[in-house]
Parts: structure tokens; sequence; C-alpha cells
DNA sequence: CAATTATTGTACTAAATGGTACAAAATTAG
DNA sequence: CTAATTTTGTACCATTTAGTACAATAATTG
């Protein structure tokens, strides 16, 4: 996961992989299949276990606590010691060839999946008053989506926690409450 | 420029390079160098003839217009017809292997000079009186950058305009004016 | 222990990668 | 028109890519 996550599906190489995981070639088709099926496989596993700060931020009772959530929950994954920084399902295939395309259009479309997450939790808000009932819940969660995303590139790009914090608070202070 | 935008400089193939250029392989090294020396220089271009948006957001009178100009202008490159969606600067080089491990640090430089842009851009504002005297002005481009490079995201996933600029106006809400 | 099954290591394949040598062709210069 | 020079096309190189055949080894089972 970590390979496919600092190098991307395209610029992780079979000997890396193969490599990182401490077995060879042909125990990791057996065990794995194909690379895009060992990266779906990565990408189902870093949703359940390190995206899944997603699914508890709308949990939350009131959108403010959600997008607190969510972006510091985010800061902090992307900045984790031990892992890459940034986040799998933006860098793992954002641009790639022709022969990456499958995989590229499968994290857009995890993607798009959070966010439909954030549009049901922001409706429901809603109805609860706690959004006012004009409030557009889709560009809503587009916003927060994209300040999620921004800090993934800061992020990729060497971004501490701390300076991620300092965004994630600029970004709060705005946020209708 | 296109196909290095669309693919990332790992999933641009000297076929499809040569292709789109019309011009064969030999051409291409007597006219460009190799691979690494042509995405330099269509960086170059790119940041000349298409990022060009953020020179001219930094020169607005007010931060209020600086972001503004920043955030809709970056909404109409990533994705303006005929060219890609995104931003080249982001999706170029985000991860990859180690072969491209330098332009991925040159593209990384590339961002981080647009955010001291920004944070020069503030500090003049904070001496102005336009910005409190106690913002910290490097978050400030921090939380800039990350709504612009956050589009980029949306963007390359297919966002629209029109849904990009529904994030600018609400973050445009949320800025200190 | 013996026999079967599963796993692993080596070595390979075909295709694609970035990069180049070299000669034919087109252009320019005299 | 001829000669020098630049541009182009073909064909190649070495390397790396993802993926596999097959035999040796290890583990399991009766």
């Amino acid at each position: 996961m970590r390979v496919f996550w600092r190098n991307g599906y395209e610029g992780a190489s079979l000997a890396e992989l193969t490599s990182a995981m401490g077995i060879n070639r042909p125990s990791l088709y057996a065990a794995f299949g194909d690379k895009e099926t060992l990266f779906r496989k990565v990408v189902d596993h870093y949703n359940e276990r390190h995206a899944c700060y997603v699914k508890e931020a709308v949990l939350e009772p009131t959108t403010r606590r959600v997008v607190e959530r969510l972006w510091h929950g985010g800061a902090n994954l992307m900045t984790g010691r031990g892992n890459p920084h940034g986040c799998l399902l933006v860098q793992g295939a954002l641009a790639s060839g022709e022969a990456a395309r499958t995989v590229q259009r499968d994290l857009t479309a995890h993607r798009s999946q959070g966010e439909a997450m954030l549009v049901a939790r922001f409706h429901r808000a809603v109805t609860e008053g706690d959004l006012p009932s004009d409030a557009d819940t889709a560009a809503l969660a587009r916003y927060a989506a994209s300040v999620l995303y921004g800090m993934a590139i800061l992020a990729a790009g060497g971004a501490s926690r701390e300076e991620l914090d300092g965004v994630v608070d600029l970004a709060l202070r705005s946020w209708p409450s």
C-alpha cells in the first residue's frame, strides 16, 4: 500500500512492490492477481483502515463538527508518520497514460463517493435546521472536499501537520454555523 | 504540453508525444533534448501562458480581489475547453517512481513559488492595513493555495466550470474583508 | 514415514520504454 | 545547377515493464 501511496499506480513497479512485500513475483500473482487487482485491494484496505475518518466525520451531530473532523482527520492521515504524505485516492492515479485510465477513473469514483456522503449529510442538516433551507448542499460538499484535496497536495509537497491544521482553522472560520 | 497535462510526466510516452507534435523521435530530441528537458520547457511555457493568472492576481488592489481573481482564474484554466481538466503543476507528477523524482520535486518547487508570491502579497496587505496586523500571512497563503489545488483535483475528476465557481463563491464568503 | 498439495525461486517471454546511428531527403547557399 | 547543410525516416539499441512456465522446496495430510 505504501509503495502505491508514494509512487502512484504507474510509478510503482512490480520489482519495488515485491521487494517491499518480501515475496517474489509468482507469489504476488498467486495471492493478489495482477497489478491492477492488487491496487484495487490496496484501495479497499486504504478506505477501510485509513480513510475511515470520512465515515466517522459524517456521524458528528452538526455540520461544523462534521467538517472539523473531516479536515483534521485528513490532516492527520496525510501527514502521518510511517506513511507517505498525501492521500492515496488523490495521488494514486491523478493523471496517467491510457493503460491506467481504468484505475484513474476508479479513484475518481471513490472520491465522488466521499463527496456524495457529505452531500447526504448536509441534506440531512437542512432538514434538521442545522443548515439554512436554501443551502446548496452539493456546493458545500464540493467546497469541503476541495479544502481536503488541497491539503493533500500540500502534504504531498511536504507540508507538516501544523501547517495543514492552520489551513483547517482558516477554513473553519468561514463555515456557516 | 497537453499530453503531459493529461497523462502526467510518467504516463506520457515518447510515442504519444511525437505523434501529438507531428514530428518523429530524432527531431524531438534534436529540438528539445530528452524527455525531462522537454517537460521542463513545457512547464515553463505553461507557467507563462496558462498559469499567468497567479501573477495577475497578486496585482489586484485588495487581498479579497487577489483571491477572487486567483480562484476564478484557476477555475477558468482548469476547465478550459481544448485543454485537459486540472492543473499541470498539480497532476504532472504528484506521485511518481524514483526515475521521475526530480521532476516531481521541480513541480513542488513551482507550486511553492506561487504560494510564496501570495505570502509576499499578503504581507504587503498587512502593511497597507488591508489585513489585520496579526494575520498569519503564511497560513492565509496556504489556505488560498489549498482551495486552488482542491479545485484542480475536482477538475481532474471532471468537475465543470460552474461547479468550481460554486466552490469559489463559498470560499470567498469566509475570506476576511 | 510416505504421498499429496501448496508454496517458492529461477528463468524466461513478449511488449513497451527512452534514446540513437545512419542514411535518405529536403533545403539552403554559392 | 551544384555543393554544403540541415532536417527527416527507418531501423535499431539496451533496459525495463508486467506477467508466466516450470522445477525445486516446503508444508500438510493420511
